[in-house]
This record gives structure tokens, sequence and C-alpha cells, in this order.
DNA sequence: CAAAAACCCATGTTATACCATAAGGTATAG
DNA sequence: CTATACCTTATGGTATAACATGGGTTTTTG
């Protein structure tokens, strides 16, 4: 039995004509284990699939609940553009999702895709957009190192 | 067994001259498997039809009668406002809903209605104002980013 | 009796479950 | 140390089941 669950590494797959693509087994691993199921949705910051377990975005349902009101415009707005744009996937028994057209046009994938970990999430590119955004991301690092160590003071 | 039940996904049905319309068939899993019933009502703060299970309604009761006096305005209000308004909906054997005209005319929906998933609950929207709404929300949110991190200092 | 609502059946479309194959890796036996 | 058998995973194709939707019929209701 494990303790922790985390998507992570960086896997290259097929995506065939109907969008299906292997869910890397890692990551279904994670899914059995947890006995929850892969929900999918636009990132809101990058031009990418954003994925995780429904068990997290329960929970989020759940402390946007308890930090909002009922009524609160906020809550509204909030739980609107998440779990409006949010879809739940399973896989067949080969593992494999079947992602939907509004999806891979926005992360504009067509025959390939980068599962990337994020650990709770995960993030699926377009091949080369990957590999520029990497690129940017190690570069901004190495400019200004992040303060783990501080991070209860954090803004 | 599911451990987690969540309206999602944007889903475009089309609503017949009987004023029929399909519920979307992960929505119908999720009534089936709590048997519940879905409740409509209108939205109090958009123009658009809103729906949850009977159970979170139920909840959302309790709610009121813990937060407001028995005697006050304010639970005379809401609850009038709330219940006055909702509708239990069976759906028929091949999964369809017949919305009322109250609420067809509130939300202005002729002939195609968007189901909009919201978590626990979900919304039934005019396409033409959904997609304006979406707009709408985007840029406020991307603007002002959400702060779930602090939740439990949140106002 | 009239209108509406619930029920039933039929159809095209789409997604999903399943099968087969290929490719890569690992362990075991020669 | 190498070759072979086995296992896991990725990928392509296909058949079946599920779904959305249109139309009609019976039952309920006012």
């Amino acid at each position: 039995m494990r303790k922790t669950f985390l998507f992570m590494d960086t896997i290259i797959n097929k995506v065939d004509a109907k969008g299906r693509v292997s869910l890397p087994s890692d990551y279904r691993a994670i899914v059995k284990e947890l006995s929850t199921e892969i929900v999918c949705y636009r990132s809101l910051t990058a031009p990418c699939i954003e994925g995780c377990t429904e068990e997290l975005l329960d929970k989020l349902a759940t402390d946007i609940e308890n930090a909002t009101d009922f009524f609160s415009e906020t809550q509204d707005n909030l739980t609107n553009l998440i779990f409006g744009d949010a879809k739940r996937f399973t896989f067949d028994s080969t593992g494999r999702i079947m992602l939907t057209e509004k999806l891979l046009r926005y992360a504009n994938i067509t025959d390939t895709a980068v599962f990337v970990g994020k650990g709770r999430k995960f993030q699926i590119w377009n091949p080369e957009n990957w590999e520029k955004e990497e690129a940017r991301i190690r570069a901004e690092v190495l400019k200004n190192r992040p303060t783990l160590a501080h991070k209860t003071e954090a803004e």
C-alpha cells in the first residue's frame, strides 16, 4: 500500500485520429489505487490541458463551499469556470482516454502529446510548446531562485 | 462505487417543442447513484436555470435554519425565494426532463440549452448568454486571481 | 372533453469496450 | 554472457452499447 501519490516524469504519447491517447501507466496506477477518476480541463494560466484526480476536485469543491458564501459571486464565478470546463475521463481496458476537440484545440495538440507531472496535478502539452515552456521556466528559476524555506511568511 | 459526485463539463442539448431536454448522462448517473432527484429553480443571481440534487437542497434548508432565526424576516425571505421557486424534475426512460414555461422564459431558452457544471450544482443557459457570461467570468478571474490558499482567513 | 404530461418505440450518431499486434524491457535458462 | 521467453505498455482497428432526439400513443388532470 503506497502512502504518496504524485504525478511525475515527462512522457510522450501518440494521439490517434479519434483523440485517444494512452494515459501513462504510472498515472493509471494512482487512479486505480485511489479508486478515483481523471479529470481534465483547460489550464487557466498556460496553453495546455491540465488534469488531476476527481478526488482532488471534490476537495476543491468543499474548500470553495467553506471559503465563500452559498450565494456569493466569487463562488459562482469560480465554480462556473472550473467545473464548467472540467470533464471526467475514464480509460478503457488498454489505458486510453479520449480527449475532446475543445481540449486538443486549446493546447494545440494534434498527433503527439507530452504528459508533464506536477505532483497533485499534471499537464498535457503540445511537444514544441512544452520544449519552449520548459526552457523558459528553467531560465527563470536560475535567475530568481525560489525560496521554499520562508514559505510561511510568503505573500 | 463512486466516492465523488460532481456536476461538470458544458453540454449543449436540444429542447424540443414540448420543452423536453436530455439531462446529460453524467448528471443522470449522479442522480441514480445517490438515489435522489433533480431540483431546478430560477437562479438568484443570473438569467439562467439552476439545478442541484434534492439532497443538497435539504442541506441548504438545514443551513438556513442554523444561520437565521426561525421567525426572522431573513429566513422568511430566503425560504420563500428558494423553495417557493424550486421544483422536482424526474426524467423519463430516455433521460429527458420537461422544463416549465416559467423557467424557460426566465433563462430565455427556446430550442437549445447549455448545461454548465458547477460542482454540487449546475446551470442551464441560453447558448448566446452563456457564451457572453463565460467570457466575462474568465476576464474577471484572470484579472483578479482567487485566493483559496488562505481561505481560512478569507472574508 | 381538451390539454398536458408521462410513456413507448425507432433511428442515426458517437463513444466505449474489446481484440489483436507491436515494441520495449526484464528475468531466467542455457 | 547471451539468447529466449515472458510481461508490460503503447497503438491500431472493430463491434457493440449508450446516447440524444424525433415522433407517436396512452394516461392523467383540470
